[in-house]
DNA sequence: AGCACGCCGACT
DNA sequence: GTCGGCGTGCTC
């Protein structure tokens, strides 16, 4: 009779069971817990001996599936001892709902055909393959590759991956959700002549369960998915790829809150494998990392099209003309005018989704508010509704102020994606334009569609969000116009002018394509902004060594760690007081420093009060254990709720 | 996470 | 008098 220590996919511990037979970690079992016969893993955990002999319950029996590869194991406990959250919540991750159960006809993976045929690189395409493919089955070796879209970074990293597949074992491919469309599957299948496995939020349970099978007993050579594609239980990895890798979206922001390019990196380090990090604008922590040597650093220094960066141009909105009326300024309106006559094509850009971000009373100054969050209700004219874009909440547009009940009072104020597109149909009435946001965008196969009209050259003007900055190139657009560059720059958080920089770079460098220049136009309302200046001397080098000094004198990421304690609860005073208890009796240290209690930018958020604290330390500084011992001391009231956030990146 | 226990409001 | 609301606490 042998103690062993179990894991069950719930936000918990360890717990001890006995068991007739040996059973190594990693095997699944099932066992009484609770009520209930629950399905756990054998963990690699000393039982803990200090649980009375008495409470100890016999294993039920064991689950004829594959184990649980060591390496995921160590991955799991990784994380929660990282992110300091419940191991059995990270295995959670690792998971599928109901692993034994399996398929009637399951989805076969089949092997890719590695050989390559007629693909033609440029000199410093073919130097950036020699030196990734020669880091294949070298150990663990992190590099940086560096080129903008068009650059061939995608080719690139590809031979990388045929090189990794002469090996046993796997290829994970991590891209942004909003990446991982058919277009990409397609060069995918072009170049390996097969599907590789994929894996997000929106597959469906039956491919989800052959995937996360194949991924577990080897089948599945190469896994491309978003950032949960990380915890599922490869068996042995060769080689791991970040595309885009300074996304933003990289950083689970809701469960288990985690980065998932760091832990990427971990991922790794456990596999003893090289990683690939792509982007052709990189975040500041990695460009410090090949700064001071720790990560290679590939560059692909020109466009593989021979298309250069577009002109840049700036617009000044403060000087307004006098009578002039609209978001759209008169250069913007001449440059598109001109690129109509020529047959090319314009895309504008704002980040903005729906009518106008906040609808205002012009008789008594209300200002319509979320009754759940402290955040103005934005009007989408075209669905005839205001809504809350933190938690949904939609009413219909009033006729009348809901506070003075007068009525045709209400005014619309600042620009929206739709109103913007209103206004570019009111002056070019002739033009074709399309509105494109992740409202109008409900599935990738609307976005394939868009992608072939504006291909066909029947769409003229594009106008569109975000959403417009990733995916798809268009061949024929010439110009990009951005509504409002500074949007973004306002609020205290660290990384909203790195997000700013990469979001607009992207953006432009949708202008001019296929050897045709391109024109970017920024309206600003701080055209002397070091953003604006940089993005128009194309000089990302001036903008890093920037924004690097001033994280490093401010002793910010990467030069410093933060965690964010987040308090909320439905009473305020009672979660203020928490909070307020909290910072009372934090660490007085001098590699520490507590800012807060403040109220969250977003102060009531889906009803609940939220308050943050923000922890600062030195870089060397044992962070976790330190909250830990700390947090471990004081009793929070059960109504209210305490999360760590380790290395946040929205401050609230 | 589930699931039960437990103590206060509107129903036959 | 009970049915049931979800706050609180436990699971080896």
């Amino acid at each position: 009779m042998q103690r062993l220590s179990v894991l069950f996919p719930a936000p918990l511990g360890c717990y001890d069971y006995k068991s007739e037979t040996p059973v190594c970690p990693g095997h699944f079992i099932k066992a009484p817990f609770g009520r209930k016969t629950a399905l756990g893993v054998v963990w690699n955990q000393a039982p803990d001996l200090s649980v009375p002999e008495s409470k100890i319950k016999n294993i039920s029996e064991t689950v004829a599936l594959n184990p649980l590869p060591p390496e995921t194991i160590r991955f799991v406990n990784w994380v929660a001892g990282y992110t300091l959250s419940p191991a059995g919540m990270v295995l959670k991750m690792a998971l599928i709902p109901e692993p034994e159960k399996t398929s009637k006809k399951p989805i076969t993976f089949q092997e890719p055909d590695i050989r390559a045929d007629s693909v033609s690189f440029s000199e410093a395409q073919a130097a950036a393959v020699q030196k990734l493919c020669a880091q294949i089955d070298g150990g663990f070796h992190v590099s940086l590759l560096d080129g903008v879209t068009g650059s061939g970074k995608t080719e690139v990293y590809f031979e990388a991956i045929a090189t990794a597949l002469k090996h046993p074992g796997q290829v994970l491919i991590l891209l942004p959700e909003i990446t991982l469309t058919s277009a990409w599957l397609n060069r995918f299948e072009k170049r390996f002549g097969v599907k590789p496995a994929v894996w997000h939020s929106a597959i469906t349970p039956k491919q989800r369960r052959d995937t996360w099978r194949a991924v577990l007993n080897g089948e599945a050579r190469v896994i491309v998915g978003a950032r949960s594609a990380l915890f599922l239980p490869y068996s042995k990895l060769n080689l791991i790829i970040v595309d885009e890798e300074h996304d933003a979206s990289y950083k689970q922001e809701d469960g288990i809150l985690y980065q998932a390019r760091d832990m990427a990196i971990v991922r790794a380090k456990l596999a003893d494998c090289p990683i690939i990090l792509a982007s052709a604008t990189p975040s500041v922590e990695t460009y410090c990392n090949v700064l001071n040597g720790k990560y290679d650093h590939i560059r692909l220094p020109e466009r593989f099209s021979g298309a250069e960066f577009p002109d840049i141009r700036i617009v000044d909105m403060r000087r307004k003309e006098k009578g002039e009326t609209g978001f759209v300024s008169p250069e913007l309106k001449k440059a598109i005018a001109e690129k109509l006559a020529e047959k090319e094509q314009s895309l504008l850009f704002i980040n903005r989704r729906g009518y106008a971000p906040l609808v205002l009373c012009r008789a008594c100054g209300e200002r319509l508010q979320c009754p759940y969050c402290s955040a103005w209700l934005v009007e989408h004219r075209q669905k005839g509704y205001l809504q809350c874009h933190h938690c949904g909440y939609t009413r219909r547009i009033p006729s009348e102020c809901p506070s003075c009940h007068e009525k045709d009072t209400l005014i619309s104020c600042g620009p929206g994606v739709e109103r913007i597109f209103e206004e570019i149909n009111h002056i070019f009435p002739n033009a074709r334009c399309e509105m494109v946001t992740s409202d109008t965008l409900a599935n990738p196969a609307v976005f394939t569609a868009l992608s072939e009209k504006m291909a066909k050259g029947e769409i003229d003007i594009l106008i569109g969000t975000q959403i417009l900055a990733k995916g798809h190139n268009f061949p024929n657009l010439t110009l990009v116009g951005v509504i409002d560059a500074d949007m973004g720059l306002a609020g205290g958080d660290l990384r909203a002018s790195e997000r700013t920089f990469q979001l607009l770079h992207q953006v432009m460098g949708r202008a001019g394509r296929d050897r045709k220049k391109g024109t970017a136009i920024l309206q600003s309302y701080s055209p002397e902004n070091l953003i604006i200046q940089a993005l128009k001397a194309n000089d990302r080098e001036h903008f890093m060594n920037e924004e690097i000094l001033s994280r490093r004198l401010l002793g910010m990421p990467p030069f410093g760690r933060l965690a964010a304690v987040i308090v909320s609860g439905r009473d305020q005073n009672l979660t203020y007081q928490t909070a307020a208890h909290l910072a009372k009796t934090a660490p007085f240290l001098k590699e520490v420093s507590v800012l807060g209690p403040a109220a969250a930018p977003l102060a009531v958020l889906r009803g609940k009060y939220r308050f943050r604290l923000l922890i600062k330390t030195t870089k060397e500084f044992k962070l976790q254990n330190m909250l830990k011992t700390w947090l471990g001391k004081i009793k929070i009231p059960a109504s209210v709720d305490v999360r760590l956030d380790i290395d946040p990146y929205s401050f609230f």
